[in-house]
DNA sequence: ACTGTTTATGTTATTACATAACAGATACCG
DNA sequence: CGGTATCTGTTATGTAATAACATAAACAGT
């Protein structure tokens, strides 16, 4: 981690073990509930995804997966791509980036959704936020545009960094 | 134009050459006023994402640069940064592609600034609409995030390809 | 015009990000 | 158990972006 802001990026806080297994469970349940297989590439994938809480690289995935040596791209990206039509992990697209659903982190299941983030250039952290987008549904509306995935990322200094 | 969708995209026009003439001179006359020199790479590139009028590739600029072969990717790499900071088109970001800022349509100088998109995943247009953002402002206020750039990207069907 | 300074470009090479294609294994269902 | 669908392993390739350094053009002051 890498950086030149003078200040330390204590702030950037991870999980503990133990809440990092209970979330890998929780997205097992979630993923059996709809027929779906939470095999072993796809949990490995979310537990690096988890450990990290903040946005990762895929290949800092495929670099991490096995204790001694890479994975294979396909393997991790075919993980990733189900881990996100599960709702499990979201792409952040200006940083080409995966980070964990927070709409989890309560315990609650939720379906895959669109979701607003916080970036901070600094530090690196993400913060998820729900939010609806009156305007651009409007405009959307207007122009006759049916809309069926939206990005928004907002990209600054976290209150930590500023 | 490779697509599946039982209909044409015949609706997706360009700009005809003296239109796109207005904006190069146009572009010219915005940088000058700032200090800035409209160089040839960056009038070429301008112009190359002027005529597709819809989100260009990167490497479809660095393909199409020379009439006899491609151009060095620094080359098109650095006009488009340049292009970019001048507000002439905008990155987005869930398509690797760049396209012109439709501000600059009618006429009007118009500063950096930051856009929604609609972009068709069918045809590939892509409309440019004016939003504010109340709720992420909000969100980021309350966080103590100081935003510095906003990506709005809204994926989906346009009224023609619905 | 001369000269130092800044800004932009040319060029080579490398790094980062992502997918196609197909073979093999595993789970699931009747 | 056999057929089918799904998932994984593997090789290779395709696509996107930048580092580093050399060359050239513009600019400002003399
Ligand atoms: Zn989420
Ligand atoms: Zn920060
Ligand atoms: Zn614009
Ligand atoms: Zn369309």
């Amino acid at each position: 981690m890498s950086h030149a802001c003078g200040h330390d990026h204590d702030h950037v806080h991870t999980l503990d073990s133990g809440r990092i297994d209970a979330r890998l469970s929780e997205a097992r349940r979630l993923c059996e509930a709809q027929g779906e297989r939470m095999t072993a590439p796809r949990l490995r994938t979310l537990e690096l995804i988890l450990s990290e809480n903040a946005p990762v690289k895929a290949y800092d995935v495929i670099d991490r997966f096995h204790p001694d040596g890479a994975a294979k791209p396909p393997t991790v990206y075919r993980a990733l791509a189900f881990l996100e039509q599960m709702g499990l992990i979201h792409r952040i697209e200006s940083l080409n980036a995966f980070v964990a659903c927070q709409g989890h982190a309560d315990g609650k299941a939720v379906q895959p959704h669109a979701a607003a983030f916080l970036l901070c250039d600094c530090c690196g952290s993400s913060e998820e936020v729900a939010v609806s987008l009156p305007e651009i549904d409007q405009q959307a509306s207007a122009s006759g545009f049916e809309t069926r995935r939206v990005t928004l990322e907002a990209r600054g200094l976290c209150k930590a960094c500023r």
